[in-house]
DNA sequence: TGAGATTAGTACGGACAAATT
DNA sequence: CAATTTGTCCGTACTAATCTC
């Protein structure tokens, strides 16, 4: 090495090559010798060279070699005398054996039974954008100037310090005379938790009001994401067809609903039926979680809420920003019975403490200002037109000869297939070529097939809708006269 | 009313003044159906006036009140007909009766037993903010201007699209990078998963570890809100005593440790002790949860962390921003053994689908820039001044009697009270008078009580430390004495 | 920043086809 | 057959909000 004379087994220890200039140079030093000791090299007792002499023997400042034998020190590593020297000190052997890493691993792995159930769950779609995919607002046409604008007042110094679990108080009074002004919601702020999405909305809901074994209903086809949750707990689910009339006989213990638009068909549950639901469940003293997905986006006039028909205290409302805003702003909220308030919010401190504040301040004043309901008027608008010209493109192929069975209005359309053609086989293929079109069986429960494509029409832009459908139709024709 | 001649039955729902003038003309006339028809007034098969009949009788346009019909028709409380009329629908009938209300309601909710864990527990401290709090950082010092730039980049349009479960990659990145240059720990981006804070960093964990009725050891003292999250999963909880020499000699499936700083005493694990905890681990097929507390505010350099002595996949780390950020950014992370990382990221996705990225984005940023590191270079030494400063102020009181249990760093200091001093009624006094200084008994687990005074130096300014010790110093004496 | 053009939403009136009695 | 009623279409007028220059 340098000129000064090391002993080799602390020479070994120093390879330039280890040295990966990201971390600090007393790091490497304190790395190096920490290694040496760790594997046994440097055994109990052996006396490191003094400071002066390492120093200068790496070319490097006496201080840099003496704050790594300091680490060393705080650590435990080494033990120092004044005058004279520092030593390797005694650790337990079998730790510092490097051979204990190669015992063979072990191959169980302790996960809880729970976990054991995720593994078992199909994996959700991931994220990555493609064409025509549902579910993906225009996010061209979000208002990015104000919602700077409001994220700067979320930086602001009050916006800090306090992060009450429920979630900010101006974003929930917001959200209540949202609730009350568009879907006729009469709710107090109290009653209204702020949540990352439906998704947690059913975690939270599904934690606290569910035991293992207990019976679930959940919409087919449905949205996988929410009935997972269920179906992880340990929960045995009932698939309520939505094709068929809604008839509840079952001794659930709750009742998963989209009632005012079904994903991803669009239905909606009429108001007997509506009210039918909330009947059982009040005389089973069981729970309704009304997850209102997508009401901004219903055609004509969305119909009420089950939650504003009846004020029954077995009814949970979830609703989300993420869709009408962007994905990744990951917001929602749920209205709670106030019998449930204090569970859920007491719950949720240890759960997950509450979610950060910024974006929660940010939405407030979004909505506040009333940036939110102008956005959501735009949104309305531009999607209807959207719609309108996929399903004109839609004419002109051959895909006209496929049924429309979802409802007007919404972020997708749904396209029934024959049955000759398998629509899992049919996605799978435009996904390598760039399409994000699901595929309908995807959402359905056991014991139910239906066959059809789900096509988003909200983020692309004219220009891709034209190209892309007429790829998909012709598609479509190959698969149809192939079989 | 008009010329034109309604059935009485119908005249009596519309009366002027029920008409607020916020709403639209077509909602009014929809409302005073609606409500009508909900309470019985207009039972079953009750043939509606024409529209042309009825808007003739209210004075406004045929088109009005047949806006009103398709809401009506839409939300299912009437059934129309082509060149009959409009109808009222069946409906259940004990729901439209008002009465039904007043049935009374159960007193039994059914919560899963989970939820009734939850309610067992002791709520946590509520985040109101007061004097000689612990916990909470300078925010004056927070460095505003740079943070809000870093928001303000995080609304650019590519932070809007995408939202993996596990967290934005490039947070993650920036977290890898920081945890190699601070603590020595060698992680890949795929390790890490972004949380809310070390609380869901246990709730998953738990979740996902670890099964009912299974041995958890936890250190006491320790933070309450994670031994929170073990026991409400019903598992049994060993405390592990931070007073005495650590011996690990039980059958738990997972210890929670704070090895470099213990909360809240700040004691370091030593390196035999730490490899020792990691060797039971491997030896008994546990985990080791590693919330890695305060490192950052450690006294000289940090010791090691458990991940980065031994490359062992039964250790979990965790981290969080909130406490060197401010409190109400609520962001953390945890780096997973490679082989935990599938679970947990699918799990995740099922349980809250991954937080805003809004947040995550703005760090990345934030420590990319290099403000990360500097904001905590300056706050050490802000809070090392502070905490002289307080522990001089203590010296001229009579608190100088008590013994500093804690060790140097950190963001707050402890002080043993003598047995005749009960800390939760002098925190409870003190409480009253505006103080957020916590007792130490109640970081206790049962089996254990040490008496004492945790009080936080970090963001109060030297005017507010001055008297505000002094008044706990009289308190002291005022209690001493009677006792 | 502000005036002028544009657009959506509400309310109104009328015409006519389709279905029912 | 005629009378009635809904459903769909047209156009107009006014207001408030939004966009553009």
């Amino acid at each position: 090495m340098g000129p000064v004379l090391l002993q080799p087994k602390i020479a070994q220890c120093f390879s330039r090559s280890s040295f990966s200039g990201k971390e600090t140079l007393y790091r490497w030093v304190f790395r190096c010798l920490e290694l040496a000791i760790r594997k046994g090299e440097l055994e109990a007792g052996f006396k490191l060279p003094p400071t002066r002499l390492l120093a200068e023997a790496l070319g490097i400042a006496r201080n840099t070699v003496k704050t790594a034998y300091e680490m060393l020190l705080s650590e435990g590593y080494i033990e120092s005398r004044v005058g004279d020297g520092s030593y390797v000190a005694e650790l337990p052997q079998d730790l510092i054996n490097p051979g204990h890493k190669s015992k063979k691993a072990r191959a169980d792995l302790p996960l809880s039974e729970y976990a054991q159930q995720y593994i078992s769950l199909p994996p959700l779609n991931s994220d990555i954008r493609k064409i025509l995919q549902p579910g993906i607002p225009a996010l061209r046409d979000f208002p990015l100037g104000q919602w700077k604008r409001c994220l700067s007042f979320a930086s602001s110094f009050k916006a800090l310090e306090s992060f009450p679990p429920a979630g900010d108080l101006k974003l929930r009074e917001q959200i209540v005379d949202y609730l009350l002004k568009f879907r006729g919601i009469e709710a107090d702020p109290e009653q209204v938790l702020i949540t990352s999405g439906s998704q947690q909305a059913a975690f939270l809901t599904a934690q606290l009001l569910l035991n293992k074994g207990e019976k679930v209903i959940v919409e087919t086809p449905g949205f996988p994401g929410t009935s997972g949750v269920f179906s992880s707990l340990g929960c045995q689910i009932d698939a309520l067809n939505m094709e068929e009339a809604v008839s509840i006989d079952s001794d659930a213990r709750l009742i998963n609903l989209t009632p005012s638009r079904n994903f991803p068909l669009g239905h909606t549950l009429s108001l007997s039926q509506r009210l039918k639901v909330v009947q059982w469940a009040e005389h089973n003293n069981s729970w309704v979680l009304e997850d209102d997905y997508d009401s901004e986006f219903a055609e004509g006039y969305p119909v009420s809420a089950l939650l504003s028909i009846c004020e029954s205290d077995r009814v949970i409302y979830t609703g989300t920003f993420s869709r009408s805003m962007f994905p990744a702003l990951r917001l929602g909220y749920m209205v709670l019975p106030p019998k449930l308030v204090t569970v859920f919010t007491r719950a949720r401190r240890y759960m997950d403490g509450g979610l950060s504040q910024v974006v929660q301040v940010a939405m407030a004043e979004f909505m506040g200002q009333g940036f939110y309901s102008r956005h959501l008027k735009k949104m309305r608008q531009h999607y209807i037109k959207q719609a309108d010209h996929m399903l004109k493109q839609i004419e002109k192929t051959s895909l006209s000869e496929l049924a429309l069975i979802s409802a007007p209005g919404g972020m997708h359309l749904v396209l029934k297939l024959p049955d000759c053609i398998d629509d899992r086989a049919m996605v799978g293929e435009l996904d390598k070529r760039g399409f994000g079109i699901r595929a309908l069986s995807g959402y359905c429960q056991q014991g139910q097939s239906m066959n059809g494509l789900v096509i988003g029409f909200c983020v692309d832009k004219e220009e891709v809708i034209k190209p892309g459908i007429e790829e998909v139709a012709s598609l479509y024709k190959a698969l149809r006269d192939k079989a």
